[in-house]
DNA sequence: GTATGTTTCAAACGACCGTTCTAATTCGGA
DNA sequence: TCCGAATTAGAACGGTCGTTTGAAACATAC
């Protein structure tokens, strides 16, 4: 990042955003936040670079720094565009199933199932573009930057807390470290099969080399996670 | 990556590697692994730069790249390392831990143990010099560049292979795809925990912001953690 | 001493990086 | 119709990137 002069008077440009977005420079902006969320989830937030996005954009550079003002800003923009609405219906979901339930507590497969489904189904209905939102997700769990750090906590950290709570009341015999500590397993889980790096089992026939994620159905690989995230959280250490 | 020339006569420096390493370039060339190490952990590899690298570890981009020959096999060397020593006592472990059983099953555990462990002592066993080697094998779990891909097949794939069998020899009611989508749900929780980017949950006292691996000992975290993968490895969905 | 081969360095190369500048375009409202 | 703001493109800026070069420092054997 060679610059940051912060001049306190950027003619070209308003203060932090795009000005009014009605509706001309909205469908660029939108092409690009597509490329964007690509090339990250393919290169990761370094190895994509502004020139390799807005060329797959069929934009320039300066089309994407006025609209987004900066590297970071559209890393940040093109997660927000996803998380926002995924983690909204989580929530939705969440509270749905509670409020039917009454007061009784919840199964602990349905909690789950309430996290951890969006996430599929966000891939399976936009599964029309050009979408790598899951490897977006998964990358920004383990990049690096400061950048990422405070993006990731400040989108997930409510998330996390509201369904730590619910598991809690689930899992009245544990104490609340251990099921944060659970949680975050699962956590694992879940990036782990987002980022689609499974690793592979050299198998016999060497050349049928096709990943993980091809080959068995998502619904399949949801369901069998939530077997086995339950039966994580429900387990504990016997020596 | 500017130049792959591939000139078949390179006058400066022997065909693949240094040639003889008796002992006198070996120091140098242990200071750049650990260097490269801790810039992999932190930066990833597309982040950290061979001037970083060398930098740190008081040396020249010129002998880094006379040690290794390029950027991408410093990343490997640095792999190579750790990941012999350390699959090799998983493998020596769960070895022993069969033949003691003499043909009866192993309990879950303790294959999960066996696999688990080491990872966690690695760590401790190298805790005086500044070692990130967690970090770097976490992140090249999830970092994108062919490179990474096939370095992580080459030295994982055998690994998995050893353990997803005992880990079928000790759950004959599963199918062996079953075993091995639970395995690499495991292998996720273990890369999320050894990565340190666990989600931390915004607390009352926000001002107390340390990471979870530091207010958990090591020792309590794996013994969660292989209750939690064996729970989840003997879970069956239940709709 | 010299000869030989290994190891290290400073400097430079070409390519690409994120960002900014300036000018050209576009388009709704007067 | 023209105007002014929103939007785009192209070129350039200062830097950093991975890699290469060519010569110096070093140890070892003769």
């Amino acid at each position: 990042m060679p610059k940051r002069t912060d001049s306190p008077l950027s003619l070209s440009r308003p203060a932090g955003l795009a000005p009014i977005e009605g509706g001309r420079g909205a469908e660029t902006r939108e092409r690009l936040l597509d490329a964007a969320e690509r090339a990250f989830a393919e290169r990761g937030f370094e190895g994509a670079s502004m020139r390799a996005v807005t060329q797959a954009a069929g934009a320039s550079v300066s089309a994407a720094n006025y609209h987004f003002g900066s590297k970071e800003a559209l890393l940040r923009a093109t997660l927000l565009r996803r998380v926002g609405p995924l983690n909204a219906r989580r929530l939705a979901c969440l509270d749905a199933l509670e409020a039917e339930a009454g007061g009784r507590p919840l199964k602990l497969e349905t909690i789950l199932e309430a996290f951890l489904r969006p996430v599929f189904e966000e891939h399976a209905a936009s599964a029309t573009t050009t979408d790598r939102f899951r490897q977006v997700a998964a990358r920004i769990y383990s990049d690096p930057p400061d950048v990422v750090a405070a993006i990731k906590k400040e989108l997930f950290g409510p998330i996390v807390a509201r369904f730590v709570g619910a598991l809690s009341a689930a899992l009245p015999k544990r104490s609340r470290e251990e099921v944060e500590l659970g949680f975050q397993f699962t956590i694992g889980v879940m990036v782990h099969v987002i980022s689609g790096h499974l690793v592979t089992v050299p198998n016999q026939e060497d050349a049928a080399d096709e990943s993980w994620s091809s080959r068995l159905s998502d619904e399949s690989v949801l369901q069998q996670m939530i077997a086995y995230v339950a039966g994580g959280l429900r387990a504990r250490y016997t020596p």
